[in-house]
RNA sequence: UGAGUCGACCGGGUGGCCGCGGUCGACCGGGUUCGCCCGGACGAUCGAGGAAAGUCGGGACUCCACAGGACAGGGUGCUGGCGAGAGCCAGGUCGGGGUGACCUGACGGAUCAGUGCAACAGAGAGAGACCGCCGAUGGGCCGGGCAACCGGUCACAGGUGAGGGUGAAACGGUGUGGUAAGAGCGCACCAGCGUCCGGGGCGACCCGGGCGGCUCGGCAAACCCCAUCCGGAGCAAGGCCGAGCAGGAGGCGCGGGUGGUCCGCCCUUUCCCCGCCACCGGCGGGGACCCCUCCGGGUAGGCCGCACAGAUGGAUGGCCACCGGCCGCCGAGAGGCGACCACAGAAUCCCGCUUACAGGCCGACUCACCGU
RNA sequence: GCCCUCUUAGCUCAGUCGGCAGAGCACAGCCAUGGUAAGGCUGGUGUCGUGGGUUCGAUUCCCACAGAGGGCU
């Protein structure tokens, strides 16, 4: 279950509170917050990754893959990709996914426990 | 049977599991200025294209400007019909491609508005004479003759545009007569122009015939002229509501302000200006600050614009099975296995144009070969 | 989404009444120096983004396409 961002304070609080991981073809930045209860997503997919049907398809994908993780459950997300996004599989973009989840969570639950 | 041309259409289908966005209905929870708003679950229903694309023409719509007209700038340009002057369909003339079905390009005006361009070559690129031909007529010289005159020569005046050669293009072509040499100068045929008559067609135009002068070049996708049309910007247009800060007006007052030590805390009464009392100080007035109310403009933001798809970091998806195509491999065959699914994704709407596109299907037609 | 601009040598750019494709830097060779840099001399350098059309002839004029860049919230 994934929510939407909304709004320009939204974005620039992300841009300023947010932190920023990599893992292969996909990058993110994530600004937990507790109240915000259904996880909020948001993609920025450049033109350079292909055309119109291209990039709509990456999003779709990679949505239904962020409705099926668990790992995240609040906060503000926003999920990035690369070009070489659009050459790997789904299950291949499954596992990519995987990897910049768990590492995302891991370096949050570190932080807010120091 | 094979190859091909034109026109029209479709452009994967069915089912399962997990999901997404809008609208409507009724339910639950929360908030409420009682108009309603937010969130959740349920049911019903709708949810990408022929090009949604490029943004190349129009139009709707909105704002700005505007008495009327003109200039500038730009679009269009054969004829008829439809339509909204865009465009489409049919036809005409000229040109190009194909054996063919057919495809494709151009279309007002260069005599009777004017300007300009044509590199190089060539004598010359619209009117001129380089080489050349002639020198009839006029002239000079020589010879003959009594003379009129005749013959020769010069190439001075002059005539000529046939030939040479250049070029993409050289002021009709061929033949013949003619001439001093020539030339549409005359004639025959052909090409072109103008004009008249007859016939066909709504028309562009076509067919046939006669006459004329003999020829008056090319480029307007060069400037331009003529006819006709166009005000500018664009939904990020624009409209409504509207925090906060700043501005203006009014009111209230122990909230705030100032100082003592940076804060907590505590104390004092005024932080600034003016007037009165001889001063400390007191009294009065004003200002600053703070709080409240109101005002207009209007930012963030929200709503409308906005739709029988209608979002606003942007929904129509993910996975699977079968069928349908297509390719490869195995197999004598039936069949089996594996990979793949054209171009491409709405953001105000509509019409047109252009561009991209695997495959399928229907109709008409052409060519080649075979059979009857 | 809407509206504009540009594309010429390896790089940055000129190039109008259509006929020559050019500058600066860079590159190569030579001179000079013991050697290098600077300097001097001599050069090469191009489907003028792509494809059609007009024209005798197109970087230039017309049409279509492609690719870069910019502005408007």
């Amino acid at each position: 279950m994934i929510g939407r961002i909304h709004g320009r304070r939204a974005f620039d609080r992300l841009a300023r509170g947010g932190r920023r991981s990599h893992a292969g073809a996909l990058w993110c930045t994530y600004a937990p917050d507790e109240h915000l209860v259904p996880l909020r997503v948001a993609f920025a997919i450049p033109r350079a990754v292909g055309s119109a049907v291209t990039r709509n398809r990456l999003r779709r994908r990679l949505r239904a893959l962020l409705a099926e993780q668990t790992a995240l459950a609040s906060g503000a997300l926003l999920v990035g990709a690369k070009p070489t996004a659009v050459e790997l599989t789904f299950v291949q973009l499954r596992d990519n996914l995987r990897r910049l989840v768990t590492l995302v969570a891991s370096s949050t639950a570190l932080g807010t426990s120091s």
